[in-house]
DNA sequence: GTCACCATGACAGTGACTGTCAACTTGAAT
DNA sequence: ATTCAAGTTGACAGTCACTGTCATGGTGAC
C-alpha cells in the first residue's frame, strides 16, 4: 500500500465531503437548518445518509469546516518554540496565517466561508452548533499547548491563551460576513488584526480599577 | 389571577426540574451521558418524559443551569451605567457577585455546581454542549450590551466584552472543579480573580511584539 | 360547587444517529 | 488477465431524541 493509494483515496474522500458541505450549504440557505433533513443533504450530495455520517456527526457539522494546514502550523510551532515563549501573541500569528490562507483564497472557496458564517450569524441554533464545534478543536489545541507549557504555566492559562485566540477568530469572521452583507466591501485580514487590537483595547485595564468593583455594585443595586 | 398563584406554580415548577436536574446528575456520574436515556431521567425524577421536554430542550440541558440574577444584576447595571464605562471590569464583576452567591450558596448547591462541572471536564460530548448553552446565554447578554453601547462601540466589541468575560468565568469553574477534585481545598471566588488576572497577563502584550511575527511564521516553518 | 386555568401524561409521528452486512471498487501482486 | 486485499458504499433495522396534539386531572378563584 504506498502513499499513492492512500492519497487517491483520501482525494476521492475529500471531495465527497466537499459535495455534502454545499449542498447543505444550499439547503440551508434555502429552508433553513432546521427544516432540512438528512435524507435530504445525501441525495442532493448523490450520497446514501450513511454516507453522509461517515463523514459528518450531524447535519451541523456538515458546513462547519476547519483549516487543516493551522493543526500542522500549530504543532510546528510548538516544536520549536520555547515554553517562555509561548504567548497569545504566537497564537494569534498562527490564526493569522490561516486568515490570510483564507483571504488569497479562489473566490469559491471565501465564498463558502462567508455563506457558513452568514448562516451562523442568522441561525441561532447553527450558532450553537458552531460553538460545539470550536470546543472541540480549542480542547485539542489547548491539550498540546498546555503539553508544551509543561509546568511553566497551569492548564487554565493555556485555555486562556488558546480560548482568547479563538474568540478573536470566530467574531472576526462573523464581523466580516455582517459587514459584507451590509454592503460593505470589508477586507477580512483587516477585520482580524483589529479585532487582535480591540482584545488589547478591552482587556488593557487593571481589574477592579474603575469604580465598579462588587462592592460598589452591591451599593449601586 | 393573582401574583400568589403564579408564584406557587413557578415555585413548583422550579422544584420539578430540580428533581430532573438531580436525576439527570446522578445517572450522568454512574453511567455517562451517552448511555443515559430521557426516558430513564424522567423515570428516576418521577415525571413523564413529555413533562421533561417542557422544561429542558435535552438531557445535556437538564445538568447545565443558569444563574438567574445575573440577568437581573446586568440590565439593572446596564441601566444605571452610561456607555463609555460599560467595560470588561463591570461585566466581571457582575459575574464575581454570581460567584460570591454561589461560593456563599449552601453545600447541596455548591455541590451540584461542581459536580456539573467535573462531568464537563471529563466528557467531551457535554463540554461541548455546555459550550453551545454558554453561547445562548452569552448572545442574549452580548445584545444587551451592543444595545447600550448603542453607536459607541461596534457590536464585535461587545462580543469581545460579553465573551471574553464569560470565557474567564468558565475557564475559572473548572480550574475549580480540577482543583477541588485533585485534593485541594480550593476556593472558587479565589480561583475566579486570579483568572481574571491571569487574562490580563496573558493578553497584556502588544500584538506582533515578539519576534513571532506572521512573516517570521513564513520563515520559519 | 363550579369554573377557568394550567400542568401533566399518553400517544403518535418524524428524523437523527448507530451498527451490521453484503456488494462493489480499486490498486497491487502474480 | 486473474486473483487478492483493503477499503468504500448502500441497504436495512433498530434505538432514541424530540415535537405536537389531545384528553385528563388537580388547583386556586369566585
Amino acid at each position: 500500500m504506498t502513499e499513492r493509494v492512500l492519497d487517491l483515496r483520501e482525494r476521492r474522500r475529500r471531495d465527497t465531503q466537499l459535495e455534502i458541505s454545499c449542498a447543505a450549504l444550499d439547503l440551508f440557505e434555502k429552508q433553513g437548518c432546521a427544516a432540512t433533513t438528512v435524507d435530504e443533504i445525501a441525495r442532493r450530495a448523490g450520497v446514501s445518509p450513511s454516507t453522509f455520517f461517515r463523514s459528518f456527526a450531524s447535519k451541523e457539522e456538515s458546513v462547519l469546516g476547519n483549516d487543516p494546514e493551522l493543526d500542522v502550523d500549530l504543532h510546528a510551532w510548538l516544536a520549536s518554540t520555547a515554553p517562555e515563549n509561548i504567548t497569545i501573541t504566537g497564537i494569534e500569528a498562527l490564526y493569522e496565517r490561516s486568515v490570510e490562507r483564507f483571504s488569497s483564497a479562489p473566490d469559491e472557496v471565501r465564498d463558502r466561508l462567508l455563506r457558513t458564517r452568514r448562516l451562523i450569524g442568522a441561525d441561532a441554533h447553527l450558532r450553537s452548533a458552531a460553538f460545539a464545534h470550536d470546543a472541540m478543536t480549542l480542547c485539542r489545541v489547548t491539550d498540546a499547548v498546555a503539553e508544551r507549557l509543561g509546568g511553566h504555566e497551569s492548564r487554565s492559562y493555556a485555555r486562556l491563551l488558546v480560548e482568547g485566540a479563538g474568540m478573536v477568530m470566530r467574531i472576526a469572521f462573523d464581523d466580516w460576513a455582517e459587514r459584507v452583507d451590509g454592503g460593505q466591501d470589508a477586507d477580512l485580514l483587516d477585520i482580524y488584526r483589529t479585532t487582535v487590537r480591540d482584545l488589547r483595547r478591552v482587556v488593557g485595564r487593571r481589574y477592579g480599577g474603575l469604580g465598579w468593583g462588587p462592592s460598589a455594585c452591591k451599593r449601586g443595586l
